[in-house]
DNA sequence: GTGATTTCTTATCATATGTAAAGTGCTTTC
DNA sequence: GAAAGCACTTTACATATGATAAGAAATCAC
């Protein structure tokens, strides 16, 4: 659980209590490679840190498989529109490498707010950063051209290319794989 | 104030007292038609409400003026990115129609968070549901059709189309005027 | 190791969108 | 009310991306 307060605690110092409760309420996960975490039409329960291995946030358009994001390790994974509207998801999460979870009950934790006013600012914050994120992401969408985000995201993510197959990373930057190979050859 | 206190109360419930601080940070501001609330540049230290008129958020790629976002009546007006980094930012808020507005200076809402957590709370909220919205712009961007996107823009405000100009909503939707001009007259 | 899959690239053609320029109609201004 | 400016549309052409298919390369299964 080390690696899971180290991250919390670089966002919001929590008291001993505080980690304790949330320990509680937390459990090792252990998933292989290519395997769902969590299926698509389950209902986000689960705040998920990554502590080794990689994931991605999938669905279907139309029978086509899109990739939403990539969590990398030391992250969390969370589908956010589930987990705070409790409606099922239309996404599911993949593993992409085999990977080692902390899973944290959202609604166990979500109690811990009354008691714990430092995990509630804690997690305020880690979704305030969460917000600044996605915003940033659609900026990019809404007016970079493909090659833009692609050159961005190597910046970014310089890895990503030598972990994760180029078509997961083509529908995230929303093109096609092959429009994406094109990009690629023209330098 | 009472609009105010009516959206935020339909969100988390605020004690009298939060109500009385929260008063006390706030102000009127009137703004007139195609006047700039917040120029480019300047760091977000307010959060507004408008109560009356229409803004959008916008920045500029390479000359070309894009709109990041609308906000109507009831609704918050911020420049998220901005006030969660306390860096510039590179949008500016432009009034579309006269509008009133009630402006919420941010640094001493977030210290009333340490006295008054129902106020951390209703934030916390209000940015989650923001974070959830932010979501389905990204998915709506990242793989709809422009054309599907200006029919969900319809479906969702109806009348944004009449008090919006053309130019402003296809730079919304990621396209140019002409392309939205294109896509209205194949209907 | 061999064959079978999967992944990536390349090629071809179709389509959507961008750019530029001109035209139309509406609004503003004096 | 004429002139000017602005918003929107239309046209013509250029370009980027999509769809499909086929080939090359890498990976997997046994």
């Amino acid at each position: 659980m080390q690696s899971l307060f180290r991250y919390f605690n670089s966002i919001h110092p929590l008291s001993k209590a505080a980690e304790t409760a949330i320990t509680t309420i937390s459990s090792v996960v252990q998933v292989q490679k290519n395997k769902d975490l969590q299926a698509i039409g389950h209902t986000c329960k689960t705040i998920y840190f990554l502590k080794s291995g990689l994931a991605r946030i999938y669905y279907f358009k139309e029978s086509t498989d899109i990739t939403e994001s990539f969590s990398f390790e030391n992250s969390l994974v969370v589908r956010y529109e589930s987990l705070f509207t409790s409606k099922p998801s239309k996404k599911g999460i993949q593993v992409l490498e085999d990977a080692e979870l902390i899973a944290i009950k959202s609604t166990a934790l979500f109690k811990l707010y009354d008691t714990h006013p430092d995990i509630e600012r804690l997690f305020r914050k880690v979704f305030e950063a969460a917000l600044v994120e996605q915003i940033s992401r659609i900026e990019s969408l809404q007016f970079h051209t493909a090659e833009e985000r692609y050159a961005a995201l190597l910046k970014e993510a310089p890895d990503v290319i030598k972990r994760v197959p180029l078509k997961f990373i083509a529908s995230y930057l929303g093109i096609t794989a092959v429009s994406l190979s094109r990009i690629r050859a023209q330098k």
